[in-house]
DNA sequence: TCCGCTAATGTAGACGTCTACATTTTCGCG
DNA sequence: CGCGAAAATGTAGACGTCTACATTAGCGGA
């Protein structure tokens, strides 16, 4: 702990100081750590004993300004508080921080103001790429990002005609592939329970994907809070002339099955139901619920790949499409059954 | 889209272009930025017009590099696919953000190695604050800290004891105060489901609070993986003489559920079966969860404001214990019933 | 021994912003 | 009309690291 004044300024040693320990100038210190083939074996030796003694740690800032780069990547979700943002998270941090890249969070409760006053504090902060969910952004994100002169690319969403690069799946279709798997068992009578449509545009997507379903097809929509009690609350709205359940979420699928065991309703014998995310706990309940598979960990991968690659490159992003696919299982049966 | 020579050196306007434009010096552009009061109304008018013109946004990195900070703070975690830990970084990044701080996240997958690996690009990358999880960690990892003059905390867990400080609550107290509920009901023979011990201190610690339940009472530990399947395998090795299941995650404890529903077997008529988290789902299910409520959203906010007010003020970080309870639900029921 | 080449190291300035201090301008008032 | 204080602006250098270029040292060969 001793405070040598030698080689102390405000707290922290240099790279100076280390040269001045060692008797070296600055520049072969850097060389030392940075081409150290390049600086003499004594040398480094006498560089290494002197970074030792004075508990030299380089300063990232330093590094990152004469660089001009940082190494990291923000991205920006409505929440973290739900398993398909912090999977598709996860992986995203995974695959970046195998290309040596750090990822920033900020959460914008769906929320396109505060998302726009967090993606000023990451771009203030210096993030070399910006990952958002979703296609509905206050008009001033893009062309913040354009000045701060970082890309944006935008996720959850496939639409190769929007101004940003999307890497994600096509709502609609997915959307239309559940509801044919219903009507395909023979129902016409379907209710269909899903979260607040204000500023959730994939919920949005997935309701255009359902309303042309067609003429002989009754499609009743419940619109209920994106948890568990609002699945279970929206059954109030459910009568037995609907002979299946679609649930625009997993999670509301669950609440829905829960509430529909706890008054002896059952699945499928008295009514399908479906799902939509196909989380990790969908396949073991009973019974296993039928859902659709989002590609949310390919599409963490793929993002993180896609920006890195850019951020290499410096090719622009192009859109990548990732597919849905159904999940059957033992939760919907044939009308008649 | 005048691509202007005059203002452009390597492709991005600097405060020194704007100046040229306003035909002002670098310096009253920083002022009519950051102290605006201090320029008179005609300049600072030039001034925007300048930065309009010349399309200049700060450089984040110069600015750090001069102020010495990065309002950047880091986080490492095992996983982000799991409620417990995205619920914590959820209430973290939340009252961070509101701090002006901005959150990193690592995961480290559990594994001491990657923790430190990541834990250096976290530094390398300057932040100001690290958050572990747990207590377990490479010994470098402080060490490491301490020359990078940041300070760690640890969550998930509170021992005022530790090398660290430590935010979180008392494990081995939870344990006993879950177990304590099933005694009291009568159980005698308890079958305890649990993740891997390796590479997890807080089941570790839960175990540890259970071990000395006292001569009358028979625990058959049943180690499993950490995820719903897991719950539901366990089962294999449970019979009817274990008159109650205390699993500790409501992971598994879902997964338990799901199969003895599948099974028929009755909740809690044939078996009282108890979870640990009080995680969302827990009280909707059917019958709905006993679980143990750990504080997790408080952890994210104390943590939080503990790390801001360090950074603040300079001061150590305290050790803050969070308390944990019973939420009693139908799921068990007194031995006899 | 000296030339010339390579290896090793030093010098200087750039990166973009901030700020203490110096200088200039403004303006009120005698 | 000029003095002096206050307001406005400019100058210079710091922050810590990197790197192109300049310089020195070292060494083998003739």
């Amino acid at each position: 702990m001793a405070q040598r004044s030698t080689f102390r300024r405000k707290g922290r040693a240099t790279i100076i100081d280390v040269g001045r320990v060692a008797g070296v100038s600055d520049a072969t210190v850097s060389r030392a750590l940075n081409r150290p083939e390049t600086v003499s074996q004594t040398t480094r030796e006498r560089i290494h004993a002197a970074i030792a003694e004075t508990g030299y740690v380089p300063n990232p800032l330093a590094k990152a300004m004469v660089s001009g780069r940082t190494h990291t990547v923000g991205a920006l979700v409505p929440t973290l508080d739900h398993a398909i943002f912090s999977k598709f998270l996860h992986a995203l941090e995974t695959e970046l921080s195998a290309q040596s890249y750090n990822l920033v969070v900020a959460v914008t409760e769906g929320d396109n103001t505060l998302e726009l006053e967090k993606a000023k504090k990451l771009l203030s902060m210096g993030v070399e790429g910006l990952i958002v969910s979703g296609l509905s952004h206050n008009g001033e994100l893009l062309e913040l990002a354009e000045r701060a002169a970082v890309s944006l690319v935008a996720t959850s969403y496939y639409e190769p005609g929007a101004s940003l690069p999307t890497i994600g799946y096509d709502n609609e279709v997915a959307a239309k592939l559940a509801l044919a798997h219903l009507t395909g068992l023979g129902h016409r009578n379907i209710a269909v329970i899903h979260g607040p449509v204000s500023s959730n545009d994939r919920t949005q997507s997935r309701l255009k994907g359902l309303h042309d379903a067609g003429n002989d097809i009754d499609l009743h929509f419940i619109q209920t809070s994106l948890d568990y009690r609002g699945g279970g609350e929206a059954l109030l709205q459910w009568d037995r002339s609907m002979t299946a359940i679609l649930c625009l979420s997993d999670v509301l699928a669950m609440g829905a099955l829960f509430k529909l065991q706890a008054d002896g309703i059952q699945v499928p014998h008295d009514v399908s139901l479906m799902g939509f995310d196909n989380m990790d706990p969908s396949e073991f309940l009973t019974p296993p619920l039928t859902s659709l598979k989002l590609p949310i960990e390919d599409m963490g991968k793929a993002t993180a790949k896609a920006v890195c690659d850019h951020l290499q490159s410096g090719e622009p992003i192009a859109s990548i499409e990732l597919h849905t696919q159904l999940a059957v299982r033992d939760s919907t049966a044939p009308v008649g059954k």
